[in-house]
DNA sequence: CCTTTCGCAATATGATCGTATTGTAAACGA
DNA sequence: TCGTTTACAATACGATCATATTGCGAAAGG
């Protein structure tokens, strides 16, 4: 046998090819031959790798989820270990689902291009129901402690709300519609009149 | 010459059979021959009335935004002539951007995908913020109806928190992340408080 | 009437797609 | 060392795409 090669790795440098011509010109510009080009090797080695593009395309769908969770959790966190106030938790756990940075930006241009393909595979569409139940409960949690006691609002509703609001923003953003300064100040806004 | 022929009228239809295709099977199922076939014609028909796809499917995209201000302005207008309240309307306005009938899904479908295709053209994009910021100042409007005079509240902030808000439960529609009935209380609970 | 022009269909063309097939160098087990 | 297996490259293949070309019946104008 020539050299072992961790499969998984390769395989994960492909997905990586893939979410960076769909970022810059979209689905319909993922090929075999463009992820070859974008990896700098041939067609033969990600069908090596790959059965199918369909395989292709699932782990770079399978990368987008993993990659907002660690966005979510790095904003949860903080990497500055500062262990701020809860309404600042809140607002950064809701501010990393905006395409205000690169990253962010890479994020919502892949997500925006698998959310067609999804709208047409319902069984994809279940995973991400998934994740938008983790996000509503995550913001209600963080809700919760925010809120002063016995006022009479409807956390959950609050957080469907909020989680709403910052997927709209996230697409206006995308257009172009808002910069990131209006978007954050438009979230809080809202935040500002939650107690 | 043969019978002449309405060449606005023809374009309309072939646009219209876009329409059903995008809904269904999205803009990549989107080809001359699928939109002959769904037509009930030869390719060589559309090719007479539209040099190239590209020019189709910018009739398509101009359809989307006629069929969009057709539909809030039915919204507004009210089709039964009712006089309802400025509150009522106003949540009319806002309830036409949910896809939430048939028509409304047709809408949001089709709007999806144009979405990626209008994030790599800017020029197209610019045509959208038109809209947006029309859709902005309509909203803008209905709320000074309806907020008591004096509240300290900023009319274009909670004009754009709307605005996102539904485009934000629109997504979520679409993905079946809630039903129609919850986006409606959803929306309903930002609009109780309001004033 | 008859020539021109419009409306449309059929087919040709070349590019590009995903995938199947084949070839080959490398390195491990035997 | 020798055959088998792994990692890849190269290329072949058939389908499908957008578009160009060609042809032809119908009808209006001279």
């Amino acid at each position: 046998m020539p050299r072992r090669v961790d499969h998984d790795q390769r395989r994960a440098e492909f997905a990586e090819a893939v979410w960076r011509i769909a970022a810059e010109r979209g689905l319909e510009a993922v090929t075999m031959s463009t992820v070859a080009a974008e990896a700098g090797t041939s067609v033969g080695r990600i069908q090596h790798y790959f059965p199918s593009k369909d395989d292709l395309l699932a782990l770079a769908a399978a990368t987008l989820r993993d990659r907002i969770d660690q966005r979510v959790r790095a904003a949860i966190g903080g990497s500055p270990p500062a262990p701020r106030g809860p309404m600042a938790t809140l607002r950064e756990l809701l501010l990393a689902f905006l395409p205000t940075d690169e990253e962010g930006r890479v994020l919502a241009r892949v997500g925006a291009a698998f959310f067609t393909h999804t709208l047409r595979h319902p069984e994809s569409a279940a995973r991400y129901r998934r994740g938008h139940e983790l996000i509503l409960s995550a913001v209600a949690d963080h809700l919760r402690r925010v809120r002063k006691p016995s006022s009479g609002s409807d956390v959950e509703r609050e957080a469907q709300i909020l989680v709403a609001l910052v997927q709209g923003l996230a697409d206006q953003l995308l257009l172009g519609h808002v910069t990131a300064e209006e978007a954050a100040a438009i979230l809080q806004y809202q935040l500002d009149r939650v107690p």
